[in-house]
RNA sequence: UACCCGAUGGUGUAAUGGUAGCACAGAGGCCUUUGGAGCCUUUAGUGAAGGUUCGAAUCCUUCUCGGGUAGCCA
């Protein structure tokens, strides 16, 4: 269905490339996408989920969907669901067979002193009843590898309050004091770690924290905590469990115990990367160990993409929901009628680096014409109508003309169209006094019908108030296709419907979210939040075969844009997925079009 | 100014010691029964200064600028 986007080079894949000629791996790629499941995923999810997913597929390896799922203060099952939805869609006809999963209910298997778990997937094994990884699922697995730790003498429990740790940990260009309790006996750490797992203690009394370096210039090598205690049910393990793996720990041994080859991850877990290592090579786990890889994330202009942020948009209903057409995230975009395949593009477009980057929007914007140009079916559609009568046809005449479904695509055919004596066209199809060219209908001017005839504007018949209410024009009943003065050159060319048989419809426009490109910059983004983001058209007259529309189709209106059918069934709805490209409104002029 | 990372047109991204290329955006043109699409042309770049070299975006030094890191968040 969708074209495979060319591969371009990256640094993460040059490693892997060279990893594969070294046969590092024994010749095996496997990567993961590991979300936190308290949000919906965003376009930058988005970049993650291709470059990681693209990888998989190169190499012919798999990429595991993993719940990062280890603090149960903030997690939300509701999420995961939608997290597996968005990916799935993100990813079908494309990589759904690079998708990792496990049966449903499996946890790491027990071999020795080591913990596997092996991977169903998704073209194997398809009777079975199959899900994503939890990380949770490895609660027991992690608890037996940090008793190891503190086997080895290379943790302690810690029973500074949070302040106190906070407080020594020193400042980045400061060193830091080590913990009263660091050399506690391995027996005693032992024991206080069960009974922290027993629930004997409070939140916030005790930690659990790798014997490292408190002069580490990288804080994260301070004796990071490993453990906390937290008293709080966990969406996927109830009420077993009160003390939770800290992301650092459960992280790097999640990609062990899953086969992770590439751990890829963003800048801001760069200066993480050491402590990874630390925990692997401490626990002396078979090598090769995966190996964590950073990249920088997507900024995009005119909109926001942090977490916090977006779930304020939705907290404060600035929008509709995660799902609102205005918003970056992919339910938002798949709503909105972005193609899957577009979302995709420009991941592959953007490129993977590690600077500070911003994209603009246009670029995203472009990728999605490019897809639905290709894809979508041409409609006629009339936003904001006016009336036309051609007055040299006869009232009550019915003709049909053929109009061409996908001008890129003769395959999708054509269809015939109602044409009569009365039409709908666009009201800014019509300048009573026009600006310098304007090739649209004037008075006394010659426009094409498309598929249809030539006309001539001879009056704009108004009201009392003097709004042009009604044009009457002449046809050239010899200029349809086919026609003897057919070939006759008219500068403009608008879109019609036919009054007679005109549905009505409700058209719904998306503009930016926000007015400036930057709205992370300066403070408030709300400020910067665009009045005009959404406007609601009524009495948009459409062409009748829209009736048959299914609920996220994408067309392109002719000379509008391409509109997306919305799930309510009872009436026709149509939401702007994105403008035609629009050189009318480029040259100074205001918008050609609605 | 502790450590880490980065710096190539307006925005991104290639070039891995040998002609600075591509895309988007911008400008101009051709074509057009979508002012769409398509096609052609074009503007614009290696942060600075030294050094190595026949040759440097690339290697070295210093500087400048930007970002990240001090959660019992991920």
């Amino acid at each position: 269905m969708s074209e495979t986007p060319p591969i371009s080079q990256n640094f993460i894949r040059e490693r892997i490339a060279a990893d594969l000629a070294e046969g590092r791996y024994g010749g095996r790629i496997h990567t993961r996408f590991p979300p936190e499941p308290n949000g919906r995923l965003h376009i930058g999810h988005a970049k993650s989920i291709c470059l990681n997913f693209g990888i998989a597929r190169d190499a012919g390896g798999l990429c595991n969907l993993r719940m990062d799922d280890t603090n149960p203060v903030k997690e939300d099952l509701a999420y995961v669901n939608s997290i597996v939805e968005d990916v799935r869609w993100l990813i079908a006809d494309w990589a759904d067979d690079r998708l990792g999963l496990k049966p449903e209910g499996a946890l790491p298997q027990a071999d020795g002193a080591d913990f596997f778990l092996f991977p169903a997937s998704g073209s194997a094994d398809r009777a079975a009843r199959r899900e994503a990884f939890f990380a949770s699922d490895y609660f027991d697995a992690l608890y037996e590898f940090a008793v190891r730790l503190v086997k080895k003498g290379k943790a302690y429990v810690c029973d500074h309050t949070p302040e106190e740790v906070d407080r020594m940990r020193g400042a980045p260009e400061a060193a830091g004091r080590p913990s009263a309790y660091r050399d506690r006996s391995v027996a005693e750490n032992l024991d206080l770690f069960a009974r922290m797992k027993e629930g004997e203690f409070p939140d916030g009394s005790r930690t659990l924290r790798a014997k490292i370096n408190m002069d580490a210039p990288n804080v994260w090598l301070r004796d990071p905590v490993l453990y906390r205690i937290r008293h709080t049910e966990h969406h996927r393990t109830g009420r077993r469990w009160r003390i939770y793996p800290m992301y650092d720990f459960a992280h790097c041994l999640s990609d062990y115990i899953e086969g992770i080859t590439h751990s890829i991850c963003t800048l801001e877990f760069e200066v993480h990367r050491p402590l990874y290592d630390w925990i692997l090579e401490s626990l002396e786990l078979p090598r090769p160990l995966p190996r964590q890889h950073e990249f920088a994330r997507l900024n995009l202009t005119h909109t926001v993409l942090s977490k916090r942020k977006l779930l304020r948009l939705v907290e404060e209903k600035r929008v509709e929901g995660w799902d609102d057409p205005r918003m970056p995230t992919i339910a938002g975009m798949r709503r909105r009628g972005y193609p899957a395949a577009a979302v995709r593009a420009f991941c592959e477009r953007i490129g993977v680096a590690k600077r500070e980057n911003t994209i603009e929007f246009a670029l995203l914007e472009h990728c999605v014409r490019e897809e639905l140009n290709r894809t979508a079916l041409r409609r006629f559609a009339v936003l904001r109508p006016i009336k036309l009568v051609i007055t040299n046809l006869p009232e009550g005449r019915l003709e049909e003309v053929t109009a061409t479904n996908n001008p890129e695509d003769p395959a999708a055919g054509s269809r015939a169209i109602p044409f009569g004596r009365e039409l709908w066209i666009e009201r800014d199809d019509f300048a009573e006094d026009p600006p310098p060219k304007y090739f649209r209908l004037k008075p006394g001017g010659e426009v094409r019908l498309k598929n249809a005839y030539i006309v001539k504007c001879e009056e704009a018949i108004k009201d009392e108030a003097g709004n042009v209410v009604e044009l009457r024009c002449v046809a050239d009943l010899d200029s349809k296709t086919g026609g003897t003065t057919a070939n006759r050159k008219v500068k403009g060319t608008i879109h019609w419907v036919a009054a007679a048989h005109a549905l009505d419809a409700e058209a719904r426009l998306y503009e930016a979210l926000y007015t400036r490109p930057d709205p992370d910059k300066g403070g408030d983004d709300l400020s910067a939040l665009n009045p005009n983001s959404l406007e609601t058209l009524r009495g948009c007259k459409v062409e009748p075969s829209l009736a048959e529309a299914a609920p996220g189709v994408v067309f392109q209106f002719e000379r509008l844009g391409y509109f997306v059918r919305s799930e309510e069934k009872e009436r026709l709805v149509f939401l702007r997925t994105v403008t035609l490209r629009d050189s009318w409104s480029k040259v100074g002029h205001p918008p050609a079009r609605p």
